[in-house]
DNA sequence: ATAAGCGTACTGACCAGTCAGTATCGCGAG
DNA sequence: CTCGCGATACTGACTGGTCAGTACGCTTAT
């Protein structure tokens, strides 16, 4: 704890902070390299020196955020031993990870979607790991009758949907606040699959 | 009805099937504005005699497809009298044109998204219209008791979303089936407003 | 010395959009 | 009926701006 009090950033994390500024505020395609420079007081070559290309550049970012959330969901989930408190508790981390960084989230739930084909697997990919992450614990929970028997594979997509529509909406409007996503998605999720508490 | 057998389609037609093949497919910026003139046996000239520019060719497809699921589920919601069956027949037109037009869903829920402002403004604007349709229904269907108070808000944005994902879900891999997404996704959302059939 | 780290000027492929020209039609005048 | 005329629909070679990516040079630390 004794760092530099204005420990200088290195070239590669301002570059990361720009693009991450400019992606998710502009889009893929409308943030020029050139402006990730200016913004970053870097220089193009940096850039890559740093990252391949332009593409890799954003999966980086993209990568990096999903790592945050499931590591964060992981760590909530292992904090519990019944499997619906381990299903509530990953949501609440997710939504929690979500609502504190606010430009990620946007960069992965809109701007990280409908790039081209190359994106696309990446998007899938992404969005398969959390759907498996909450459908695995959904089916403990059916296995030791916590809820009654249901399609899990379309629940967790469906929760998973929920959640990204819910999250995009605050990302634009800023509404409905964290504490209110919290008290009525939470319930709302729960109920869909019978779960009384 | 004694039309032409083989009614030759108008160039403006061509170049929409084309556009909407693939731009479906492959993306806004991974489609070329000559790979459209291919697809559609015309030239560049008379896309820009229908249309200002490519994006604005996109934004149609976008338009006339929103309106074909909007008037569906207007039409299936004038059958019905009570404001809960309002909801699931809503519900039902939505999916079944959803599952009927395939490429345009995509188009939709996929491709229109993560591209520039402009755009965002557009999917916005679609995906508001769908919420309000889904938020006006809920809360006639709270006001005659047919479901307890929610937070109607969230609630028809949780809807949305859900739907969004399991259908772009099925765009990808086709699977769940049609019939499954019926059975499994219209409880769920039922159930998460504690309607009790 | 040598290589990692970074700066800057440059290149050239790409592709949306343009425009001058062609084809086909309906219509009114002679 | 037919000729001239304007309007609509369409063609495709061409252009020019843009911007990701490169070449190469300087610097500092080891």
């Amino acid at each position: 704890m004794s760092e530099q009090v204005t420990e200088p950033k290195s070239t590669r994390e301002r570059i990361l902070d720009a693009a991450m500024e400019l992606f998710s505020a502009k889009g893929f395609h409308d943030t020029k390299l050139d402006e990730i420079v200016a913004q970053a007081s870097a220089s193009k070559g940096s850039i890559y020196f740093h990252f391949p290309n332009k593409e890799r550049l954003f999966i980086a970012l993209v990568d990096q955020f999903a790592d945050l959330i499931e590591g964060r969901a992981k760590e909530a989930i292992a904090g519990e031993a019944d499997s619906i408190r381990r299903v509530q508790a990953a949501l609440e981390a997710v939504l929690a990870t979500f609502s504190k960084y606010r430009r990620p989230a946007k960069l992965l739930l809109v701007q990280a979607v409908g790039l081209g084909t190359v994106f696309e697997r990446k998007r899938i990919e992404v969005n398969d790991r959390f759907v498996l992450l909450i459908k695995t614990y959904l089916d403990d929970a059916v296995a030791d009758g916590s809820i009654p028997p249901v399609n899990t594979q379309i629940v967790s997509h469906a929760w998973m949907g929920a959640i990204y529509n819910i999250v995009i909406q605050w990302v634009y409007t800023g509404e409905p606040t964290k504490d209110d996503i919290m008290e009525a998605l939470l319930p709302l999720l729960l109920k869909s699959v019978s779960y009384r508490e």
